[in-house]
DNA sequence: TATTGTTATACTCTATAACTATA
DNA sequence: TATAGTTATAGAGTATAACAATA
């Protein structure tokens, strides 16, 4: 017998929604920022200078989506791009002191976030959530390339 | 530090992703059934009979969600729509055999499909998962009813 | 000929608003 | 005055396609 309740997919979704928009609540109610330029703040502050192609990769994103965040934080004069002289098609994309700034701000809120997510689980189910997550990641992963979508570039989702 | 990798929220959001795309994989080739018909097709095979309203409150659809997909099942002869002699603005719904037979077939197939995710699961994890979706959706809501979303009726998620 | 990145456009999904009918 | 449900419309968000520049 199905039951949402204890289906396991529709419970992921569930629970990865509920938690995604309080926390885009926290940095969009202070910054104004979209779900893709909190991720492209996020991966920049993270590795400090990369392109938008390697930022799409890392945070997910399609490629235009990333363009367009990115016009959009450099507009605000948070991000700043240089050119790389060689490979002249694509520029370095790395934060300015005002991004940082909101970095700065913003990571230390994620992780609290975070950190009062589980501050209620026993330390071995803390542990434990790490080494499932680990493993139903691997294992969707591994029904999902079954068919065709072996390599995919964007997001959506929900069940 | 802020890691991507290793942020719950994220790991939660790629993966309850990853699942659910997967799982829309399967019935959407079975059947080109979308989400939320999917959901409507579920709680109607879980509960048997109830209205509109309530399909949206237990698969957390709009109503203008559940309208269309409601349409759309009954045009295809899966759903059937009795009023409610009791109280005449809604309306009973319930599975056709032939929405009946697609359930029976996509039940288990879905319910397969969650098996396979936890297959490789220690014992005891498998255990541990339970307590943690529960532990971690609990704290999440709690969270969030902090600032105004206490009631929401829609999804929407990501990061 | 392939790749980075931009822009315009289209598409999907969901929400808002307005409405009907009933309570 | 409030609720169930429908429909039209608007709004996000994301993808596709076409393109420019470079390799």
């Amino acid at each position: 017998m199905l039951r949402l309740e204890t289906f396991l997919p529709w419970r992921l979704v569930v629970l990865a929604s509920t938690v995604s928009e309080n926390l885009a609540s926290l940095y969009s109610e202070r910054y104004g920022i979209t779900i893709p330029e909190w991720r492209v703040l996020a991966t920049l502050g993270q590795f400090g200078r990369m392109t938008a192609r390697d930022v799409g990769a890392h945070a997910r994103l399609h490629k235009t989506t990333v363009s367009r965040a990115v016009t959009t934080l450099c507009e605000r004069g948070w991000l700043k791009r240089e050119p790389n002289r060689a490979d002249q098609r694509e520029a370095f994309l790395s934060l300015k002191p005002r991004g940082r700034t909101v970095y700065e701000d913003l990571a230390p809120t994620a992780l609290g976030f975070a950190a009062r997510l589980v501050e209620d689980l026993a330390p071995e189910d803390r542990a434990a959530l790490e080494r499932i997550l680990d493993g139903l990641g691997a294992k969707a992963a591994a029904i999902g390339s079954g068919s065709d979508n072996a390599s995919s570039d964007s997001e959506s989702a929900r069940l």
